[in-house]
DNA sequence: TAAACGCATGAATTATATTCATCTAGTTTT
DNA sequence: AAAACTAGATGAATATAATTCATGCGTTTA
């Protein structure tokens, strides 16, 4: 029963001294107001004010009502003001979901420009899933998918961003740098290090190793992408990485990229990043705005 | 716009996990919410939640409203509750403005039983008034004003509440102890410790040594009660205070009133507390309850 | 003492909220 | 795979509530 409308007009009574003035400044009619606050004075049988002469004052349940009133109103206003925001999509939390351990550094040269231009948006990045990150994206747990492995549901749609070769990284003193390509028994007597997921989701295993029935001498697992480098800077093992980041870091490190080629991939490793969203929603402003930011992002 | 029925819908559903059961809960339709949360989506332009198969899922600006439902509402609650409750003369704050720093005794004796009869009443006192206890009861700053000096106006209404002595206390070794009575000029050669408010307001000022022209060798200011009477028996000075605090102190420190004499006062100064109330208004219950109460309170 | 000011109020009007009946789409049952 | 069921959306009809208009009454001002 008690509104905002009442606290709004409570408010402007008390500022602008009288009812008259009130209406004005909500642009309603004196009568309006008067009825107005008649009506809950008749619904919680108290006066709200009373007539002093040719002012009014506020009794203590007026009083209580004012104080509410200065309590509540900025929050309502604030709260609009948000709902506008989002509505231009200028607001809000775009939760990013990570499958691609290497892509991080392609992500925050996205992240920086989308901050800059959506100064509402916030983001948040996750990286670990229960359920692997598309039922994360269903679960509306995140609101778009990074992932290297796009796997199909009706309700997702995959944008792929941007293509690179899956290479083998080893160290400038490894014999194996002397090589252009390598073939999958190439490998056997290496230390392979990747990071802490299981082989099945690790390309270097699931379209190179696996398929020719070849295998490494060790398997390390290390989740720093810059350790893993000065790992393999070290030669103490190879590792799989994008060729874009391998060659990003071969200025600062000892480390050259090698191409994985076998009868499956006989061009190397060729993947995509491909962006992921729920297709059923009407996605906001901002998700169209990183999604475009995304492709214009150069790696290499 | 937003209004509290928006927000008491959204609670609802996010409760009750359906806009039928909500409905229910709100004893409207279904349809009523769905149509008053469609006319703010439009309104606003966002989405506030999605159907998902057969549930519904709270979009981002949904649970942005969500949580100032949770804010907001049971503030609203508690403000009707308040209004119901000040309807009944049940409940409210009953402000005592009080300007008179002995009586500070007498009204816990008053606030005591007060508070045990009117369980939903809250007592608040204050003490200082920027421009007095008469335009602070007039200012609705306060609801009732304690006071021993009942200054006239015409919406304020005066009720004596008990009489007493105001006189002087003096150390049991100091040669004054032994008078019955004593006139201004005894005073020449004593230290007068007081409250600290301006000597206008001072009733040995004002009744006893203004107006023989009389006056103390030294003047010192002192806040608090007891601390006064322990500087009073200490035979560090002399202080005027009420003859029933006196009495009431006498029997733990060695202290003893003396009557103030005078050709204005030949009877020791006598005083009144008053309790004055706006008159103009119609005054809660609790208003009266305390007035009733006050007469009763015994004070020596 | 008339004019002006300011709130209250009843009746008329307008706007808004709610319902009813129906539709659609997803879910479960058979 | 069809039928039955569930839950929300929607348009039109209706009920309710908000607002205005016209006016009255008390207070203040000139």
């Amino acid at each position: 029963m008690l509104d905002r409308s009442h606290l709004t007009i409570i408010k402007a009574v008390s500022e602008t001294g009288t009812v008259t003035r009130a209406a004005e400044q909500l642009c309603l009619t004196q009568s309006a107001l008067s009825h107005a606050i008649k009506k809950i004075e008749h619904h919680y049988q108290v006066q709200i004010w009373q007539k002093e002469g040719r002012k009014l004052r506020l009794t203590q349940a007026g009083h209580q009502m004012l104080n509410l009133a200065n309590r509540l109103i900025p929050q309502f206003d604030y709260a609009e003001q948000q709902l506008q925001q989002i509505a231009q999509g200028k607001k809000g939390i775009l939760r990013i979901g990570m499958e691609c351990h290497p892509c991080y550094q392609w992500l925050l040269k996205t992240v920086k420009p989308f901050l800059a231009q959506c100064e509402g948006v916030d983001v948040d990045v996750r990286q670990k899933f229960q359920f692997g990150g598309l039922s994360a994206l269903l679960g509306y747990e995140i609101d778009l998918l990074i992932t290297p492995d796009p796997l199909f549901h009706k309700n997702v749609l995959y944008t792929p961003v941007f293509d690179y070769e899956h290479a083998l990284v080893v160290s400038g003193q490894s014999p194996l740098a002397k090589l252009k390509h390598l073939s999958p028994n190439d490998l056997s007597e290496q230390t392979l290090i990747t990071y802490p997921v299981e082989a099945s989701r690790l390309d270097i295993f699931t379209h190179f190793l696996t398929p020719s029935g070849a295998s490494v001498k060790q398997h390390k697992i290390i989740e720093n992408t810059e350790i893993m480098l000065q790992m393999v800077a070290a030669n103490r093992g190879v590792a799989a990485l994008p060729r874009w980041l391998i060659e990003e870091y071969q200025q600062q490190m000892d480390i050259k990229p090698i191409s994985l080629v076998s009868p499956t991939a006989p061009n190397g490793i060729q993947k995509s990043i491909h962006l992921g969203i729920r297709e059923n929603e009407t996605a906001p402003d901002y998700l169209n705005t990183f999604m475009a930011l995304s492709k214009k992002v150069k790696v290499a």
